[in-house]
DNA sequence: TTTCATGTAACTAACAATGTTACATAACAG
DNA sequence: CTGTTATGTAACATTGTTAGTTACATGAAA
């Protein structure tokens, strides 16, 4: 199944801005995440209407983060990306008549709202922040790896 | 995005099967799921393949359950189909050479790791027979509901 | 007024799950 | 032994989704 990937790139691109003192354009983002500048800005703008980044025209334009970094979470990133399905596995079909499949609907359903729960916990703890702070660490340990 | 639906079809399936004395053909299935026999023979052989169930040719042929149905958990059963992913969100590359990337892959897996072992657990614990039971319950509802 | 940037529509490509067609093979009834 | 009923499986078509691409409009600033 092909996966939706857009939460790993939005997080890529926002720490690369964190990155950077200006606004960073499309352009380089997409040379970061090794797309293209369309995709980055159709993908970005979900995070500008949630009110996360902005961008702006022009020179010196490009993106920039609007938020504190330890003030956003993955949760709220993925719910600014319109709250994907999380799972690859479902039913075959929902709301069936059949009373067997009522069962196995119930029966998977249960499971995946508890994992799907859990997951998004996980994902309102932790924060731009948090990932910024394990991105030093891995620099600190290969600057010290190098040397 | 697309799921994958064989868990839920081959759950389905094998109820239908449980509840009749002999063996069940893959047109009788195909009916039953809203789909064609290929596709049965295709899904269901997965199960063979995993002895969970067994099919015969010819006449009186069609699909047996080769097991208990409270030895058979749904675990079992998405092992048998070759574990296919569980997540529709995943990572845009893996095994980036880039430190910011690894630092949001290592997040993001984290919180995927955590959610796709309570899934397994979950899946470990529900079996055939507590599926057919809970079938068994809703048709004595609807029974009642209609008298 | 030129350049640099985003905004967006429309189209293409790639891929995976499911559906379909066609035919081979095996079991059994008569 | 032959016809019928069933599975086994290869090959292809259909559908749906994500991501990539092209093209052009719009706005901001040098």
């Amino acid at each position: 199944m092909k996966r939706d990937s857009r939460l790993s790139s939005v997080l890529h691109a926002l720490l690369h801005m964190a990155e950077q003192d200006g606004p960073v354009t499309s352009d380089i983002l997409a040379q970061c995440l090794g797309t293209n500048p369309v995709v980055v800005r159709r993908t970005m703008g979900y995070l500008r209407d949630a009110g996360i980044v902005g961008s702006d025209r022009g020179h010196a334009g490009g993106w920039r983060i609007h938020a504190d970094l330890g003030s956003v979470t993955l949760r709220q990133l993925h719910e600014a990306l319109g709250e994907p399905a999380m799972f690859a596995i479902g039913n075959r079909n929902e709301m069936p008549e059949c009373l067997v499949e009522q069962s196995v609907n119930a029966a998977l359903e249960g499971a995946f709202e508890e994992a799907e729960s859990l997951l998004l916990k996980r994902f309102s703890e932790i924060t731009l922040a948090d990932l910024a702070a394990d991105f030093a660490r891995r620099h600190a340990a290969e600057r010290s790896r190098r040397s």
